[in-house]
DNA sequence: TTCCCCACCCATTGG
DNA sequence: GGGTGGGGAA
């Protein structure tokens, strides 16, 4: 048994403060890097060891099952024991574990289905049908965010259409209420209901909410600024009796406001508790001042924000790298070769190396480079496991077995593998059902039940395939409750024909089969008494996992990920890539000032990861859905001190990253951060991109078109005859790629351009939203 | 009824 | 560049 002393020993004096408050609420302010997790672990440790709190009396809500794990294996490890028992969950896996429990006062059966956003999609285009709108014009994405708002707001289906001022918005009404009563019949929830429902379970069944309150003694919520509403709602009713919640966040690191997550609930804490304890973590265990002071830079510049200065004990440490690349291949190469001379040169290990980007179509150029040149790397996200068609179609057979009435999981196999069900028969289930109010396999399993009238929708030979889906079906819901989940897998792989399907396939057969099998696998950690309760646990964990959770720490390989998902993590070195305007900040957060600014929080959090070395590197034209453009720099990096930044030139094809050091020097710097367009100069003048100059045009040459006008080239090829030019033009008419002499471009000389400045490509043509 | 091909539309971030 | 959906052929 772990002492007193020993749990404090690595403490300081403020985290120990933190870990001490344990009656009352308390407001954890913890800037990165200063040892949040090591506090909540602790505290959870003294809790129970020191202060004998059963663990099942705690109840710790995180961002990730992957956060949740970590905290408990190292709260448990400091108790050096059991701790079982120990609610550490997210605020999702939380609401269905209360909804599963206690569900049934709202009406929602234990097996209820989680539908996840291509669910939701289908269910939305069907309702468009049925209400006879076109998709085009309400799209379902923006009807669910529409429906996903309310939610959030609390606003359920029979007020919204009184609140709405538009038609769109009386159009997301009235598929709210159809939306909502069609999950009802399918005995689903999506994301928002596992929150919402809990939320309404609670405040209308006092007794219910007693018995949660009673049990949870103390509350613990880490990412508090990226909570929203009815989370802190939530947490607010949990902890009303004891009032033991602890919150622990950085207003500085809040990125999720478009998913409703409320900045308010951090910093109204204290009035909503005004008998709140604070600490505030500053001490960084973490980056090195310069890192810091960069980092500091870059978030400084946001109006909207907390003063919060960040210190450290730390080495000064290396200057911030920031350098220019012709293109994301160029910028992929580079990384990789620094990466490989940090690995060789500086000891570093791989497993502690970060690739972080803003958007996941850029990991595109770094896995290519990857493979390229044989570096292994851990990509979150990716092609998302649970996402692959053969992993949704396996468990959608799994969630009808369980939850007959889920339609879309239906909807998803009846006619896979090919049984004979068409479209058009779907279509005859689906309205039957629909005007029953009932589910459609329900009218399957009662295709001989004439007063439905199924029989007649169809033909023959669709009434006889009908039927053996039913057959199937019953066969597979007789089973569920006596096999195991993987048994169970097994059965409904063999007698659909999945397998068969899946085998069949000659070109990607083999790979789809292994990530079944990988599927089976994961089944397997749900064995034991109770099969069906298991089963339901096994498909909530699959509805429920994040890419992030997956990430693994022993693996020897670098890793790519979003700057979303790298929150916190830290690395000993951290790659920022795409550090261009339009992508960092993103070109749809550039209308309000709010979402720029957390953009800037974003660039925060991506510096702030990194311990020893930090690289942002940007490139000049960027591939974008098949054409390319030219980009500017990201308006981040010139917020970046001087001081602490070191520039880098990067030759095109050459082996070698040429470092050059800044002759403006840190005291001569004055305000001034790093000048992109510097860089670019000399990027240019130094043939850098030399390999591109063919013929009579070259990169950078200023030219104008008849049709097109002024502009300026991007790439030059030399096909033999003409010269093929990718030029940039202005006036939105964005990238054309050109033969030359036989359109009629001309070279202008420099100063020569009859068009004003504004179109100079150098200073602002970044061709993100050009049509 | 199924399968294949082409056109079109699209991607910010994610539980 | 890629995924999806619709339309046409087998």
């Amino acid at each position: 048994m772990t002492t007193r002393i020993d749990i404090f020993s690595e403490l300081s004096g403020r985290q120990k403060e933190a870990v001490q408050h344990t009656e009352g609420p308390l407001l954890i302010v913890a800037g990165p890097g200063s040892g949040k997790t090591r506090v909540m672990a602790h505290r959870i440790a003294y809790l129970t060891s020191v202060e004998g709190v059963a663990p099942w009396r705690v109840l710790a809500v995180t961002f990730t099952n992957k956060a949740a794990r970590e905290l408990r294996e190292r709260a448990e490890s400091l108790v050096g024991g059991d701790n079982s028992g120990l609610q550490v969950r997210t605020f999702h896996s939380f609401c269905a574990y209360v909804l599963r429990q206690d569900g049934g006062q709202i009406g929602l059966d234990p097996a209820f289905s989680i539908y996840d956003g291509d669910d939701q999609q289908r269910l939305v285009r069907s309702i468009l049908e049925e209400l006879d709108l076109d998709p085009k014009q309400f799209a379902p994405r923006a009807i669910l965010s529409g429906i996903s708002d309310a939610k959030n707001k609390m606003i359920d289906d029979s007020r919204l259409s009184k609140l709405s001022k538009s038609y769109f918005e009386e159009v997301v009404a009235r598929v709210y209420v159809r939306y909502t009563e069609l999950l009802a019949t399918a005995n689903a929830v999506d994301f928002d209901d596992l929150l919402l429902r809990a939320h309404t379970l609670f405040e209308n069944n006092p007794e219910v909410l007693e018995k949660y309150q009673d049990r949870y003694r103390h509350v613990l919520v880490d990412e508090f600024q990226d909570t929203n509403a009815i989370q802190f709602s939530l947490a607010r009713l949990l902890a009303a009796k004891h009032k033991n919640i602890c919150v622990v966040g950085d207003p500085d690191q809040s990125i999720y406001s478009w998913r409703h997550a409320d900045i308010r609930n951090l910093t109204d804490f204290q009035s909503v508790y005004p008998d709140t304890k604070t600490v505030t973590l500053d001490q960084s265990y973490r980056s090195t001042q310069t890192i810091l002071d960069a980092a500091s830079g870059v978030i400084t510049h946001n109006d909207e924000r907390l003063k919060k200065d960040l210190w450290t004990e730390n080495n000064r440490g290396a200057p911030v790298t920031v350098g220019e690349a012709y293109d994301e291949d160029e910028e992929a190469r580079v990384v990789l070769q620094e990466i490989n001379r940090l690995v060789d040169e500086d000891d570093f290990d791989r497993r502690e190396i970060a690739v972080m980007y803003r958007t996941n179509a850029q990991s595109r150029a770094m896995e290519a480079a990857c493979n390229r040149h044989g570096v292994t790397y851990q990509l979150v996200g990716g092609t998302k496991f649970y996402e692959r068609k053969e992993i949704r179609d396996t468990v959608a057979y799994l969630r009808l077995t369980v939850n007959p009435s889920d339609d879309a999981a239906l909807e998803r196999i009846v006619n896979v593998p090919a049984r004979g069900i068409s479209p058009r028969s779907v279509d005859a289930i689906r309205t039957i059902a629909r005007t029953r109010g009932t589910s459609m396999l329900n009218v399957i399993l009662q295709v001989d039940d004439e007063e439905l009238g199924l029989e007649e929708a169809l033909n023959k030979r669709a009434v006889n395939s009908v039927r053996a889906f039913a057959d199937l079906m019953e066969r597979l819901i007789e089973q569920s409750i006596i096999l195991s989940a993987v048994d169970l897998l097994d059965l409904t792989l063999e007698r659909s024909g999945y397998k068969r399907l899946v085998q069949e396939d000659k070109e990607r057969g083999e790979e789809r089969w292994d990530n079944i099998l990988e599927l089976r696998g994961s089944a397997s950690n749900f064995e034991g008494p109770e099969p069906r309760e298991r089963l339901i646990e096994f498909l909530e964990n699959v509805a429920l996992v994040s890419d992030i959770d997956s990430l693994e720490d022993d693996e020897d390989a670098i890793t790519l990920i979003t700057l979303h998902q790298a929150k916190g993590l830290e690395y000993d070195a951290v790659f920022m890539i795409g550090m261009e305007e339009g992508l960092l900040p993103h070109s749809r957060s550039l209308e309000s000032v709010a979402d720029t600014e957390e953009e800037r929080r974003l660039c925060y959090v991506g510096m702030t990861r990194a311990r020893k070395r930090l690289y942002m590197f940007h490139a000049f034209q960027r591939g974008f859905r098949g054409s390319r453009g030219a980009m500017m720099p990201s308006r981040f990096l010139g917020e970046i001190p001087l001081a602490c930044v070191e520039t880098v030139s990067i030759r095109r094809n050459s082996r070698t990253v040429r470092k050059v050091t800044p002759a403006r020097g840190a005291a001569a710097g004055g305000s001034r951060g790093y000048d992109p367009t510097d860089i670019k100069r000399q990027a240019v003048t130094s043939g850098a991109v030399r390999t591109a100059q063919r013929g009579d045009f070259r990169v950078a040459d200023r030219v104008s078109h008849p049709t097109f006008g002024d502009g300026i080239v991007i790439e030059a090829v030399d096909t033999g005859g003409d010269t093929e030019v990718t030029v940039a033009f202005g006036n939105g008419n964005g990238l054309k790629k050109l033969m030359a002499e036989f359109s009629g471009l001309k070279k202008v000389e420099p100063g020569k351009s009859t068009k004003a400045k504004h179109e100079d490509p150098e200073l602002g043509d970044a061709f993100l939203d050009a049509p």
